[in-house]
DNA sequence: GATGAATGAGTTTTCATTCAT
DNA sequence: AATGAATGAAAACTCATTCAT
C-alpha cells in the first residue's frame, strides 16, 4: 500500500465538514469528468457534490487544480496496485503483469485517466507517482526477465502505456462489453507477452527522452480537455 | 478500395466553390479536433477553414454534423485500409492483419478517433461503414483461421477495438515517441496472435449484443466531446 | 370598387413569372405576419413563397418594403370596402357603418394590421388609401347625421381607429372565439352610435393634428416590428 | 387591493440587492417591450436596468420567464382596478364599468399587453389571475343587471376583451392621441352599453370553451411576440 | 430573372471566476 | 467556511443583405 492517503494532498487542516466537502467535490468530479469529459461546466460538479460554486473554487483554485487532484487520487491507486502486484513477482511475475493490469481496468472509473492517456498535470506529487509507479513495474519486469518468464524488450513504460490504452472507456459500449473486450485484448497481449517472440519490437524511447513527456509538458488532446476555458 | 470518395458523403449537388469550402472546413475540423478536442469553438475551424462562421454553419447544421462528417471521413479510410488488406490475406493472414493496424496507426490523425472509441454519431453512413470494415477483417480472420496462422478466438470485433485502442491519441507524448510505443504495443498484441496461445480469452459479446452498441446508442465520453453545448 | 388593382403597385411592367412570384410572395408574407409578426425571418418568408431569398429581395428592397406592399394590399381591400358601404349610406346609414366594420373584421387576415394599428409605413401611396378611406367613411356619417341616425359627434376617424381596434387579432383565442366576441364588441358599440346618447365624447384631434400621424412618421409599437433588425 | 405586492411573484427569499435588481430588471423589461416591442434585444433591458446581461439570465431563465413575470405584474394591476371597480359596482354599476376600463387605458403602459391580447404565457399564476379578474368583473354586472343598469347579455369577458382592445396601443399615434381617441372610443361602448340596446349580440362562448384559451394555448401574435427566437 | 453561396453583424446563452454577505 | 449574487468574456447560432454564377 502506498504511504499516503490514496485521495493526495493530506487534508489535514481541513475542518471536518470542509474535509467531507473536499471529498464530495473531487468524487463528483471523477464521475462527472468520465461522463461528460473535464470541460464539464464545474458549477455542474459542485451541483453533484451538493456544494456551492463558491465553495468548490475555495477547496481547488480552478479546473487544473481539481483535474490533478482527481488524477493524483487515480495515482494513488495506481501505485498501490504496481506495489501490491510486486510483491507477488518472484512467484510468477507474469501473473504479476498480469494482476496490475486487471487491477488497472477494473478501477478506471476512479483512475479517470490518468497515467499518460488522461487528463493533463504536471503537479510534482503527480510525477513523483509515476515516477514509484514505473519502478514497482521495472521491478516485476526485472524478475520476469530473470526467470526468463517474459520477453526481454519489454519496458516498465509498456506496461504503463498499456495500462493508459486499456483504462480509456470506450465510450459507445456499455460498461461490461467494454469489460470484456478489454479484457479480451489484454489476454492477447499477455500471451504476446511471453519470451518465445516472433518478432522485433521498435527500440524504446530512452527514459531521458521520456521522462519529460511522462509528466507535464505541452499537451494535445485530442478528446481532450478542449478548451481550457 | 471503398467505392465513394474518402471525404464521405457525395459533394454532388454542390457548387464548386461550395464543394471546396466544405473540404477545407471537414479538413480544418480536423485538424482543431486533434489538437483541442472535438470541443474547440467552431469558430477557431472556420478561421482555420479561412471562412466565415456562417458558412461553416451553412454546411453543417450543428457541432455534431460536423463531427459526424469528420467520423465518416475516417470511417471511408479505414474501410480501404481494411479492404485492401483482404485482399493480400491469402498469402499471409497475419501480416495482413497487421497491415490492417498499421495502417490506421499511420493515419490516425486523418481517422480522428473513428471507430469506437471515438466521437459519437448515429450517422446511417457511419454504420453502413462500420459494417462493412467488420465484414473485411472478418474475410481476414478466416482465412488466418484456415491457414493456422491465427488463434482461433480472435474476432473482428477485437481488431476493431484494437484499432480503436491504437489510434486514440497519448496526448501528452509528442507524436514520434507515441507511434514508437504504440507500435511496440502492437508487436506484442501480434505475437499474441499466434495459434499457440497459452490463456483463453473470455466469450466475446454476440455480434447481436453488439451492434447497437458499434453503432449509436448513448454514449459517456471521458475526455470526450465534454459537453455537447 | 377602387380604380387600382388591390394588390398595389401595378405589377404591369413584370414577366409573367415574375408577377406570380411577386404575388407568392406578398402572399406568403402576409401568412408569415400574421402567424408569427412582422419581425419573422425574411428567409421563412421565401420559403413559403417558394422562391429564393435572392428572388425576395430583387422583388422587394428590404423589409419596409414588403411590409408596405402589403399593407397597401390591405388598404385597398378597406378601401373597397368603405366605398362600397357609401354607396348604401344613404338607405341606412348606420347599416352602412356596420357593413364596412364588419367587413374589415370578416378580412382581417388579409388586411394584416393596416389601419393605423398595424405596421408601419410611410409609403405615399399608403397615406392616398387613408385618405380616401376617411373620406368615404365621412360621407356615410354625414348621410347619417343628416338622417339622425348616427350621433353627429362620431368621425370617420373615430371609425378607423375601430376598425384598427376589432381588426388586431387576439392571439391566444382561437378564430372562431374572437370573432364571436369582436362581433359582441362590435354590436354593442353599434348601438352606442346611436344619436341618443347618454354621454359626450372628449374632442377628437383635429384632422390637421391627426394628418401626420395617421401615416408615417415614427412609431413606436409595443408588440410591434420589435427590431427593425 | 390584492393581496399580493403588485410586482407579482413573491420576492421573498431574494437577498435586498438582488431583489432591487429583479425589479430593476422588471420595470425595464416593461419599457422596452413598451417601445420596441417583446422582441428587444435583452441586452437592451438589462442595459435599462443597469445590470449585466448574465444578471438578467440568472433572474430569468429566458425571454418568455420574463415576458411572463412583466404580463403576471400587469395582472396583479388588473386585477387591482377590477376588485377596487366593484366596490362601487351597487352605488353605480355602469360608472364601475367605466372605472375600470378608464384605469385599464391609463395604466396600459403597466400593463403591457395584459389580459388576452398580450404576449402568452401560461404561467399559472397568470391563469389565476385572471380567473379572480373575471370573477370582479361579473360581480359588477351582476349588479348592474339587478338594477337594470346594464344590458342583460354582457358578460366579464367583453369587458375583459374590450379591456384587451382599448389597451393595445396604437403605434403610429402620439400617446395623448391615442388616449384621447380610445376614450371616444371608450365613450361609445360605454352608452351602448345601457339596457335599452336596440340589437342583439351574437351568442358568447360558454366559459368553458373559453376557459382554455383565456389562458395558455397556441398564439399566433400579429404583430407580436414575432419569433420567440 | 433566379438562385446557391457567402458573410458581417448581431443576439442569445453559457461559464469561469470574483465579491459581498 | 459557505453561499447567493454579479459579471466579463466567450461561444453558439441566426439573419439581413450582397455577390457571383
Amino acid at each position: 500500500m502506498s504511504a499516503r492517503p490514496a485521495g493526495g494532498r493530506p487534508a489535514s487542516r481541513l475542518r471536518t465538514d470542509a474535509a467531507r466537502n473536499r471529498a464530495q467535490i473531487l468524487s463528483a468530479a471523477r464521475g462527472a469528468f468520465l461522463e461528460s469529459g473535464t470541460a464539464v461546466p464545474l458549477e455542474e460538479i459542485a451541483r453533484r457534490a451538493g456544494v456551492n460554486i463558491a465553495t468548490l473554487y475555495r477547496r481547488f483554485a480552478n479546473r487544473d487544480a481539481l483535474i490533478a487532484a482527481v488524477v493524483i487520487e487515480g495515482f494513488g491507486i495506481a501505485l498501490d496496485a504496481a506495489r501490491s502486484a510486486a510483491k507477488t513477482a518472484q512467484a510468477d511475475p507474469i501473473a504479476a503483469v498480469e494482476s496490475f493490469l486487471r487491477s488497472m481496468i477494473d478501477s478506471r472509473h476512479l483512475l479517470v485517466l490518468p497515467l499518460i492517456g488522461g487528463p493533463q498535470t504536471d503537479d510534482p506529487e503527480a510525477r513523483e507517482l509515476q515516477h514509484d509507479i514505473a519502478a514497482a513495474l521495472e521491478e516485476i519486469l526485472a524478475e520476469g526477465r530473470r526467470h526468463h518468464a517474459v520477453r526481454a524488450d519489454v519496458t516498465a513504460v509498456d506496461l504503463i502505456i498499456t495500462a493508459a490504452l486499456l483504462c480509456r472507456p470506450l465510450p459507445h459500449l456499455p460498461h461490461e462489453q467494454a469489460t470484456t473486450l478489454t479484457a479480451r485484448h489484454l489476454g492477447v497481449f499477455l500471451d504476446g507477452l511471453r519470451p518465445d517472440r516472433s518478432r522485433t519490437l521498435p527500440r524504446p524511447p530512452s527514459t531521458e527522452e521520456l521522462a519529460d513527456h511522462l509528466h507535464g509538458g505541452t499537451a494535445a488532446t485530442v478528446e481532450g480537455q478542449a478548451r481550457k476555458r
